[in-house]
RNA sequence: GGCCCGUUCGUCUAGGGGUUAGGACGCAGGAUUUUCAUUCCUGUAACACGGGUUCGAUUCCCGUACGGGCUACCA
């Protein structure tokens, strides 16, 4: 394989959903796997979407799902700069390249001009057909294209599609893709304000950036007829990357490609991490604040779209690398399953160590005002990490280890618990456990089993009053566990004021 | 409207001219478990439709339907 260069160019027009985040995994992992280059570019053209702290987004997004660029603002790298506003000056001189060629010309119509056609006929498309009547250097005579440019009035700079010609594409996720060039209208290249549209600034930048193969959504598959249309202006059709254009990621129910408001809509994320705008509608909660685990989500993300042809499913960064293939990206589009993406995140929280958990947790149960010891805090996370599927859930379904329960299973202590001797019968086995000298599971297990069997009780009559004595819930991990990690101060504290609790269940 | 792309269980998908059409999520049931969860087992459910081509089509071709994308001096 050549040497491999690829890049991720969003636009800094806000926040940068899922989607943005999977095509630049697929750029990623193909230049991992062949030992290639990661390029990250901000196509920055549009001055008037601009949007301030949506680069850093970006940034900070890859950095999250482990998606660093070797090359791009901020990282370094031969091909800068990267970021297409600091390059406009080689853009003009390309665009000029295409006037003295032939195959670009000026185009003085107003945007009011073209608005006016537009609805004067809901099918006007600037193209051959049209160009004659409309006002530019190729209706208008030379000195009068002359004078309108010394005076400095605007103009744009569009590209001369040919007449006649069959535009072929060979796709590496759809095979080949087909266009009549007649269809094809002038595209803009060069706009009013000196800036280039996406299509020029696009086909330069790979070109100058030596990028190899061009992996971008499936909403690009129709102007990349004018994208080989400018590669064969400049004469580099030959050379030209290979492109792959990547099924869309479609809502989690209904219809139409996966938007910024399904988000907040289904209550689920589908940005990467939280973005903060000043209006709450713009405003979004990401999969990192949402509590996954970030291998979880690149996990998840990977296959929408693609599949290594095993059953394996759980796969590292490496391993993704390793098995990646443009050829299995698949051509439709994938909805958004959000139990997936939980059911992920629950197999790599399980399939963390103890300390990998509580460094993770340690902030959120630190935000309750809990500041427990290492220790603790790792045996805690050991007990509970089958029985949660968010980072969150830690603390939601085990926050009983850190304070005192307010609600607790009445249910359950209805049923075995009696006011009217339960009391006595228990209270003798807080004392024996408050005699062991050393606390530990196997050890309370044992001095609550010679209990149960002396007093002629089931163990189903004497642990859920011991599990909901010391939790309040009857869900959560072994009894003799907790136990032994909340100590036997602690331990015979919780019983005796869960016992005052149960006696007033009535 | 025009151009382009797509269509296998509810969802993500494997597969591919002759298969009991496989896996995963979800859901349902069961086993294990002091609870919950984990784990294991079982079940549920799919080739959009119509024509061809073929001995045989879910697979190849053509239509139709449906879905999606694009159709800006936005990317």
């Amino acid at each position: 394989m050549e040497n491999i260069r690829v890049r991720f160019a969003p636009s800094p027009t806000g926040a940068l959903h899922i989607g943005g985040i999977r095509t630049a995994l697929y750029n990623y992992l193909l230049a991992k796997k062949f030992g290639g280059t990661f390029i990250l570019r901000i196509e920055d053209t549009d001055q008037t979407r601009f949007v301030p702290g949506a680069e850093a987004y970006i940034i900070e997004s890859l950095r999250w799902a482990g998606i660093v660029p070797v090359e791009g603002p901020g990282f370094g790298g031969e091909y800068g700069p990267y970021r297409q506003s600091d390059r406009k000056a080689i853009y003009l001189d390309y665009a000029m390249q295409l006037i003295e060629s032939g195959q670009g010309y000026y185009a003085f119509d107003t945007p009011e001009e073209l608005d006016a056609a537009r609805s004067a006929d809901e099918n006007f498309k600037y193209d051959s057909k049209t160009r004659l009547s409309l006002k530019n250097s190729l209706s208008l005579n030379p000195e009068e294209v002359t004078r309108r440019l010394a005076a400095g009035e605007a103009y744009v700079i569009r590209l001369k599609v040919p007449e006649n010609e069959t535009v072929l594409i060979q796709d590496l996720v759809r095979g080949e893709v087909s266009f009549q060039s007649n269809e094809l209208d002038d595209k803009v290249m060069l706009k009013g304000d000196g800036m280039p549209t996406y299509h020029l600034a696009n086909v330069l930048d790979d070109r100058l950036m030596k990028i190899t193969h061009v992996i971008r959504g499936e909403e690009w598959l129709p102007s990349t007829a004018h994208h080989v249309l400018l590669y064969r202006a400049f004469g580099w059709e030959a050379e030209m990357p290979r492109f792959a254009h990547l099924p869309l990621i479609l809502k989690p129910n209904g219809q139409g490609k996966l938007s910024k408001r399904d988000g907040s809509r289904l209550g689920i994320p589908v940005f990467p991490i939280s973005w903060v705008s000043e209006t709450p509608e713009d405003s979004f909660v990401g999969f990192r604040e949402f509590g996954f685990d970030p291998h979880a989500m690149v996990n998840f993300m990977a296959f929408m779209g693609w599949n290594p042809g095993t059953e394996q499913e759980i796969f590292s960064m490496d391993e993704l690398a390793a098995a990646f293939s443009v050829e299995k990206i698949g051509k439709s589009g994938a909805r958004f399953d959000f139990d997936k993406a939980k059911w992920f995140n629950q197999q790599y929280i399980m399939a963390s160590s103890n300390e990998e958990l509580a460094q993770t947790i340690r902030p959120l149960i630190e935000a309750q005002g809990h500041q427990p010891t290492e220790a603790f805090l790792c045996s805690f996370a050991g007990m509970m990490k089958e029985r949660v599927v968010l980072f969150p859930d830690f603390w939601t379904n085990g926050a009983y280890f850190f304070e005192d329960f307010t609600v607790f299973d009445e249910a359950t202590i209805r049923k075995k618990w009696k006011t009217d001797g339960s009391r006595a019968i228990f209270t003798p086995l807080v004392d024996q456990l408050d005699q062991l000298t050393d606390y530990n599971a196997g050890a309370v297990q044992a001095c609550v089993e010679a209990f149960t069997s002396v007093a002629g009780l089931k163990f189903g009559d004497v642990l859920p009053i011991l599990r909901v004595g010391l939790t309040g819930t009857m869900k959560g991990p072994a009894v003799f566990d907790m136990m032994a990690l909340l100590g036997k101060a602690e331990c015979r504290r919780r019983l005796e004021r869960a016992f005052d609790l149960f006696d007033k269940v009535y």
